[in-house]
DNA sequence: CGGTCAACTGACAGTGGCTCGCAGTTCGGC
DNA sequence: GCCGAACTGCGAGCCACTGTCAGTTGACCG
């Protein structure tokens, strides 16, 4: 488990919250330029004046460099907030909704969605998104199982819980396929009832 | 779209496949010695007696070694066939439980549990396969689109086809997690009765 | 405020997955 | 049998990623 305490953030973590910022906006001006394929961990570590050592230690994997970002936690977080007054679902709606529609979009919008572009588009990226979800699915696991008593391993909630996370994933999709048209939220909240009342295609 | 018109089958295509079915029994016996990463793809050609290059024309990746079966468009062909007779619901329940269940384990069960363990454990192979599932999602949606007149790009059915398809990957979990205990056919029928009824965590 | 230690950084060498082009071989149809 | 197409092995090369080590810098304590 990750370290999720608040402390205000000392001058060591703030400079290396900075430089990851700016080697993933240069690498995604690299990677719009000339194709992700094209560049090299190399040419992004020249052109933010870092080391590439840096960047593994900072993203692990060239992947990560697009999918990095300080949301998963908050909201993991928000999460297991709400989850005290109401029911699971309930929670992770007002969480995927509102928590992620805000606080994603507060820093810069643009950027998520040119994030969102390498995200759906480039299969390997695509691939460490599912994996990120296979984490995230099993935090939610634990987090529900810890305040409803279920058995966080048990096949219902496995289910449930990939269920809901894979909706999210199509309406991300959803959302980028048809050119940010309609507001995230409203997508999110419609896959949502989809998966919620159940499955019907008649 | 892959070529799955089933003629004969000329003496080319069958040393192809029966070479491949031999490098993944060899390979499979090399991971389980040394374990995944420890095992290269050269040391795997020499065991097996081919080239490398032949090995990644024949699965393109070194998780794909694992991954690579028979199965897929089969299974595809049989839920197209049961389509025009059943609501798309019942019949990928059909496939993924008569088919699959017989057709998987009518060549060699003990490869299968095998495979499903890197599947399952090695995270660059789960990623894998989750690549995989959203290709077979591509494929379910296309096909239910063309037997219902829907929009294969539509949200309601991308939440439907996801959510169909990670139910079952969530039951290939939980039977390799129990030690292969129940029957796989049980645990997808009891999966997929999760999703279809609608969530209720309460 | 100065010293100490832990954490971080950059340089470097190495591994191996994967690609590409080429020359030789083998199967399939006429 | 014979031709063209598909396949195979070989060799060179790219680059993502790892581990190590020496040097530096922020954090903490007296």
């Amino acid at each position: 488990m990750t370290d999720t305490t608040m402390r205000p953030l000392g001058l060591r973590e703030r400079k290396k919250l900075k430089a990851m910022r700016h080697i993933q906006e240069v690498a995604l001006d690299l990677f719009d330029r000339d194709g992700y394929a094209h560049v090299t961990i190399e040419r992004i570590a020249a052109e933010a004046e870092v080391s590439p050592s840096s960047i593994y230690r900072y993203f692990g994997t060239k992947e990560m460099v697009v999918l990095w970002d300080e949301y998963d936690p908050i909201m993991l977080k928000a999460f297991d907030d709400r989850l005290a007054a109401k029911d699971p679902i309930a929670a992770l709606r007002e969480v995927l909704t509102d928590v992620v529609t805000t606080a994603m979009f507060e820093q810069d919008e643009r950027i998520m969605r040119r994030r969102m572009y390498y995200a759906m588009e480039e299969p390997s990226i695509r691939a460490a998104m599912s994996r990120q979800g296979d984490d995230m699915a099993l935090d939610l696991r634990r987090t529900i199982a810890k305040h409803t008593g279920r058995d966080p391993d048990g096949l219902e909630l496995r289910v449930v819980t990939a269920a809901l996370i894979s909706a999210f994933m199509e309406a991300l999709a959803y959302w980028h396929e048809t050119g940010f048209r309609d507001s995230l939220k409203e997508i999110v909240d419609g896959a949502l009832d989809v998966i919620e009342r159940g499955l019907r295609v008649e």
